[in-house]
DNA sequence: CCATAAACGAGACGGTACGTCTAGTCTTAAG
DNA sequence: CTTAAGACTAGACGTACCGTCTCGTTTATGG
């Protein structure tokens, strides 16, 4: 054990010396060039372009195409400073549950971050690498807080406590994710609150 | 009284005297390549490599890529001869969805249609195009078939009459799409069970 | 010997059922093409489509694109009907040859000829078959007259009897193919005259 | 004072940082590929396989496949370093003209510059542009020694000197190209011989 | 005067090569 | 060592033609 390096077959490069300038160029070019044009057109060369940096600079610290794109959104997500936010509590489930969704709704309907995230969403689901990237790093942490939320009803007594909060967040946000990702029909705070509400009361007859 | 025929440039070509030989061909080199080495390395030009077909054969009769791979996938639903069925009809509302998302999610995780529904999906997601072809000839059929056994359920005064059919369909179908696309959670029949019985309870307690 | 018709492997078509207004049609079309677009860009398919006829006729009776630029390039020539003709005799052997060179020269100037000899000549230049067909059909006819008029000359004293008439044509016409194909320069009744004064007279002095 | 460097739209590549290796690679297999399968077959696609070179490689250097053919062709001139010799000047000018004369038949007749030196001349015969580059690079080089040939002879009284040394040069080589491209009759060195004699002594009598 | 067999127009077919585009790797010069 | 720049090998793209192979439709005798 006396060799302090290590050497990997590629061995990764110094993290230390990288160029802030490049990476931040890199990530706004990626983010403006696929609301330009599109996902099937996002090129690596065409981001290098846009971003006055070598392609190997782009290959040098990111796997794929995808990859950068995730980081892109990342960075865009944090902009918002959304991610340590907790759901509202006013005490009133439904309420809550609707104000977070109908954001979401107005979230998806934006252009700034509909292309990106659609990109995403469609090689998540034929990247499973990139899936589980963009699961731990974009996904989960925001159905967390749906989970901790419905946990609290539970325990105020608002909601089933032998319900599983993980389906019931997903009862919520599925629905939305489908209309969304599939286009069936328009995805309206209406809708939203349709969601929540059937979700809350369930389809059989009290 | 406009012309019913709007003469394109492009004059389409002449379908009596397609050869049927060369499309079963091209669907089923595209069902077998996909299934072989993912979306992303499926190419025309293998497609038609492996059909023994020209490449203009398909560029002559298909827009793009997806388009023969929405083809192939319909014929493989042909096959299975599920588009026609109505959904089951015993009297209990609950046994009878959990009996046939059970068997959607058999399906999901097969890896016969895995690929290629996967694939089509994630183009859709991308492709407003494809997506409208994807929703119409696929999707909105088997949607249909909830919304009139629903629609049975509340007329027999199993489901409440309020309820929207459609919403109603997507709190059961939306949370299912949801894992199978981003693969959060595996999609197991337990899983399947737990949304049918959460969408007819409701979340809050009785 | 009983069979009357010894089928050879592709039996050739029944020429008198031929359609002459498409073999008229096809030999125009390709004339018309070549002075448009150059030989390069003529293709079977262009032809057929400007003559109005199907490409298996022109397969059927030509076995290439060059077999039909040389049949209408002969069909050209007779339209000038200059193949019969016979060389001028008026006793001048100089006089004589600087007339039909300088006729020479205005043919191969004009546009009507030079697109389609041109590429009887590229042709013919890589492609033995071809060029034997050309040779044989419209230049050695050209060319025997040379031959038979300098016979005469020798036969009268005009010129040197132990010459080659066949090397002493080629003297003439060798030139002036030169310049023409390869374009080193202008070819003009000047030169012509020049190159028939120096062949007669030799390069040595006198 | 216009710019000397006028910005065409495609920026021409960094000739500093061209491969040496992939140019050579390039220019003997365009070379070998001609030798053994002809012109008509001679594809930019086998060049590059040939060679193990990319296509755009190609692309990116030559204008098309010609100009590829006729660096190769120069390639090769430069092996055999005749460019820049002077005719040889023994004071016998028949004898030193037949002396040239004869190599060149030797040479046209060798396999080696046949089949590209046929492909180059047919190719030029139908595209003005590569005909100039090539009458440029590899023919008037030529030509000029011949004529500084011819014009010492005149100056040494061998020859005619009111001749015009150029149209005294096209006599002799204009007969040769006929007889090799058009492939009328053999080309030998008798017939070198012949042509030389009767382009010296002249067909008229003495 | 039809019957029939060919040549015909049209164009779909399996292919080949085109010239372009992008991927991902490698090389160079500057810092 | 990283960077911008960009040449490199590789190979898919979508297009254009090739030469072959059906399709009906003329058309032109010959039974």
């Amino acid at each position: 054990m006396a060799s302090s390096t290590p050497k990997n077959p590629k061995p990764q490069p110094d993290r230390t010396r990288r160029s802030e300038r490049s990476r931040q160029a890199i990530l706004t070019a990626a983010l403006d060039l696929i609301g330009e044009s599109g996902y099937q057109r996002l090129t690596i060369e065409a981001i290098a372009a846009r971003a006055g940096v070598g392609k190997q600079t782009i290959y040098r610290w990111w796997p794929s195409k995808a990859a950068v794109l995730l980081d892109a959104f990342v960075a865009l997500g944090e902009e918002a400073a959304d991610g340590g936010t907790e759901l509202p509590d006013t005490g009133d489930l439904a309420a809550d549950l609707k104000a977070v969704v109908r954001a979401t709704v107005d979230e998806l309907n934006s252009p700034r971050f509909d292309a990106p995230s659609r990109a995403l969403a469609a090689e998540s689901v034929v990247n499973p690498e990139l899936c589980a990237q963009f699961t731990e790093r974009v996904l989960e942490p925001q159905l967390e807080l749906y989970v901790r939320r419905i946990r609290a009803a539970q325990e105020a007594g608002q909601a089933d406590p032998d319900a599983d909060p993980r389906t019931a967040l997903e009862l919520i946000v599925g629905p939305l994710a489908h209309r969304w990702l599939l286009r069936t029909l328009p995805l309206t705070h209406a809708y939203a609150d349709a969601v929540v509400d059937l979700a809350l009361r369930g389809l059989t007859p009290r």
